[in-house]
DNA sequence: ATTCCACCGGAAGGGGCGGGCC
DNA sequence: GGCCCGCCCCTTCCGGTGGAAT
């Protein structure tokens, strides 16, 4: 029915002038319009310059200040001749490690050029986990500045003698700064050991190396005799408070943003909502970017209500993201677990669930995983909050999870609906 | 105090598969 | 391109468990 009539529609304004409707569209969405410059909304946008330009107006802002400061100290040594210390640095997701250093690096390296001084420093980026081959790899690029990937299915070795190779013309400090050191993903020993002993033996190069992870116990797995080597110093990057989100967020606004039409009061509370969770910088961007959005598909204007909104909204893209990306079997299982929520109006034991997810699974044609297996996928579930487990004891009546529902209603509707059925069934 | 339920969750082992290595 | 190792997913088996019922 309600096709029946946006058909009708269509077909009328097709005939009594599209390019009006088109032109009504592009003014009302102009007059709404809150980005004028949305690439400096995603740095990944912006050019190298403008880029750089916008980092260096952060740190001018007093962001960061006590780290510059100390990362100045262990290596500034290298202005006037002397090989700084190694350096580890923690610091959870988004708290602005990585901007930070390169930043740094980058200046340090200006002052070296005007003072004489040969310095370069090149960045590996291990973000996307890498094996020890992977990260060899990495490495070997960022040295020789080129693009290109060395074919896989080159022993070890040979790496290893192309990184030596390509350093045997150089002279002077090379700083490497390694991103997620964190996320080598086998035989991490192998490659550290190699940055910390073969390399600086076999290069006429000073080497030092900064470290960057975020995660404290990285260190522990480590092999102590490599740490032993490395003589490194530490340092913590703490998560952003509000106030230093604010002032990331003002800048953003102000760059990208027509002033005119976002509140103070807007700002801030995306800065609370940010640093409440934890402090992550990309985090408190994303929120801003989404309530842009939302405050121009509306009002034209950024208030708190288009915060609240898209905050909410941003919850609901994530889980269903989340939910997308479930392997199959585990899709079944959620949704076995929300028929029977919804069947019984309350909580439902595991084997109530596990007895829907084997209706569930007879209807979708595929064969059921055993109970044990069913209850770890449950488990998972439970981890990602999908779904809320509680182990209970009902005395004689046995112990089992208690599942009850976590998720917003109207996912749940679009999820037994079947509605993210389609695009994954499309992609295969 | 003991029993007993209904499941939890660890351990071990098999099969399939992808990536590293040559 | 092909081999092989290690990892992941899954099954099977089984001891463990908190508290209502007896």
């Amino acid at each position: 029915m309600r096709q029946k009539i946006s058909s009708a529609t269509a077909s009328a304004c097709l005939s009594s002038g599209t390019e009006t409707l088109i032109q009504q569209a592009l003014a009302a969405s102009h007059a709404r319009r809150i980005a004028i410059n949305p690439s400096f909304l995603d740095d990944e946008k912006l050019p190298e310059a403008e880029r750089v330009a916008v980092l260096q107006e952060v740190f001018h802002r007093n962001i960061r200040m006590r780290h510059l400061e100390r990362l100045a100290k262990f290596l500034a040594p290298v202005v006037t001749g002397l090989l700084p210390p190694n350096l580890l640095i923690y610091g959870p997701s988004g708290t602005g490690k990585s901007v930070t250093c390169l930043h740094f690096l980058s200046s340090l390296s200006g002052m070296c050029t005007e003072r004489g001084v040969p310095f370069r420093y090149c960045y590996v980026d291990l973000t996307t986990p890498r094996s020890c081959f992977g990260a060899f790899n990495e490495l070997a690029i960022a040295l020789d500045g080129s693009v290109r990937r060395y074919r896989k299915g080159i022993a070890l070795e040979q790496m290893q003698e192309m990184i030596v190779s390509g350093l045997a013309r150089d002279s002077g400090f090379v700083c490497v700064l390694i991103d997620e050191a964190d996320n080598l993903t086998s035989d991490a020993d192998i490659f550290l050991t190699f940055l910390a002993k073969t390399l600086p033996k076999r290069v006429p190069v000073r080497l030092f190396y900064v470290f960057l992870t975020n995660r404290l116990e990285w260190e522990k797995n480590l092999d102590p005799r490599i740490l032993s080597v490395l003589k490194k110093q530490d340092m913590i990057f703490e998560p952003y408070d509000a106030m230093d989100l604010l002032e990331i967020l003002r800048l953003r606004v102000e760059k990208a943003l027509d002033t005119h039409r976002v509140e103070e009061a807007a700002i801030r509370k995306i800065a609370a909502y940010a640093s409440r969770e934890t402090g992550d910088a990309r985090k408190a961007v994303e929120l801003l970017v989404k309530a842009v959005k939302v405050a121009e598909e509306s009002s034209g204007r950024l208030t708190e209500t288009e915060v609240d909104v898209a905050e909410h909204s941003l919850e609901v893209d994530k889980t269903e993201e989340l939910i997308r990306s479930l392997a199959p079997q585990q899709r079944l299982a959620l949704q076995a677990c929300y028929t029977g929520i919804g069947k019984h109006k309350s909580k439902i034991s595991t084997g109530t669930a596990f007895e829907c997810y084997r209706q569930v699974c007879e209807g979708a044609g595929m064969r059921p995983l055993t109970q044990r297996r069913f209850s770890d996928i449950v488990s998972f579930m439970d981890l990602y909050g999908l779904v809320n487990a509680l182990v209970t004891s009902k005395g004689r009546y046995g112990k089992t999870r208690e599942l009850s529902s976590s998720l917003p209603r109207q996912v749940i509707e679009r999820m037994l609906d079947g509605r993210f059925e389609d695009q994954h069934t499309l992609l295969h």
